[in-house]
DNA sequence: CTTAAAACATACTAACTAGTATTTTTTATA
DNA sequence: TATAAAAAATACTAGTTAGTATGTTTTAAG
């Protein structure tokens, strides 16, 4: 009983300094040796919980990242209120609330959408399925709002959500660039002037 | 003076090499001897011209991807003509013109930023400064297009040029997660939806 | 034609890479 | 408490990495 959990807590224990590595240095530059030397145990332990590197990738993107996206961005859209409110704060509050790390480093799955999802087909699915449900919680959201006379019944619920992502996703990267938040601020801007022409 | 020539082909066949396989492969896991591979020359070639692969990753950046960003998506903005009509060219003809290869890829600028910006203040700077030039000549047309009354005074030009450029880079990272354009559909969708709602 | 420098080639190093083979330690259970 | 399986450690392989040291070839200029 008592080796079970052990056993997992050594797997969940890999998974979670492989995220922290992979989100810090990225994947294909952080070895399996690094990752190990950072749990305090050896190469042993690794290939006995993962098959490949490969399958860890897989892990860390379904279960930490997916998490991750989950807790800041898709969870904060079901819930009840003006459906534009909703999306404007979601949105401006998750970026102010990033620390200054997560603001020189991106989005998690920003970055492995960039470094591998052209390598291989499994990634990319893998990653995929994040932003289909990120899609569909937004598309939901807006749907909502037609239906409550607060978004514009003409406009594409899909083209917003897809606009919405991408924008969201790029600032990510931009703002790797500088060193201080104006950047941020005038995508706040830019963004909540979007929205508010979503208004019927 | 015959040598300086070909000095400088070499040169300048070693960057064309190294841009195509930053661009297929990611920086950090192009090597240096497979760049040389490609060009049938030798490490030897490579280390004198170049001093280190940082210095070529340098040059590769103020080099071949500011002249592609600039072409693409910068020239563009400086023609003659109604400014929001511009905008709405140069970003839907810009996405529609990518082959299946580029639309795979993504932007090699966004691969960068999200694969080294945040390692080394070097690279930072570089591709700060064409994204700076990038929005600077949005926030010129902008500006022109608010003169012309064709876009909306009140809008801050400086957040719409932001919000322009994150979702561009955004979405072609999205698109690598797809087999299909319909994610460019909706994109361009939500994008003329954005643009149009900039009229006085 | 000589000479020196520039352009490039060859052969190396030391560190790192994913993954494997084998052994030791720990744990559950009979 | 004996035993088998799970968990983890150790030691290895074969390949790759950026960079260096030392050659050889090519070219320009006197």
């Amino acid at each position: 009983m008592e080796q079970k959990q052990k056993s997992e807590f050594t797997k969940q224990l890999i998974l979670n300094e492989s995220f922290k590595l992979f989100y810090k240095n990225g994947f294909k530059t952080t070895s399996v040796d690094k990752i190990m030397k950072t749990t305090n145990l050896t190469k042993g332990a690794f290939y006995h919980h993962y098959k490949s590197k490969k399958e860890l990738g897989l892990e860390v993107i379904s279960s930490k990242i997916q998490q991750r996206v989950y807790q800041g961005m898709i969870t904060p859209l079901y819930q009840d209120g003006n459906a534009l409110a909703i999306l404007k704060v979601t949105f401006s509050e998750r970026l102010k609330s990033f620390s200054q790390y997560d603001k020189q480093h991106g989005c998690p799955m920003n970055n492995f959408i960039n470094e591998i999802a052209d390598e291989e087909e499994a990634y990319q699915l893998a990653l995929k399925r994040i932003v289909e449900e990120w899609k569909a919680a937004l598309v939901y959201l807006l749907e909502r709002g037609k239906k409550e006379h607060v978004i514009n019944k003409t406009i594409s619920s899909n083209a917003v959500a897809v606009y919405l992502i991408s924008s969201f996703e790029g600032i990510r990267g931009i703002r790797k660039l500088y060193n201080d938040d104006s950047v941020l601020d005038d995508y706040i801007l830019g963004l909540s002037l979007y929205l508010n022409q979503l208004k019927p």
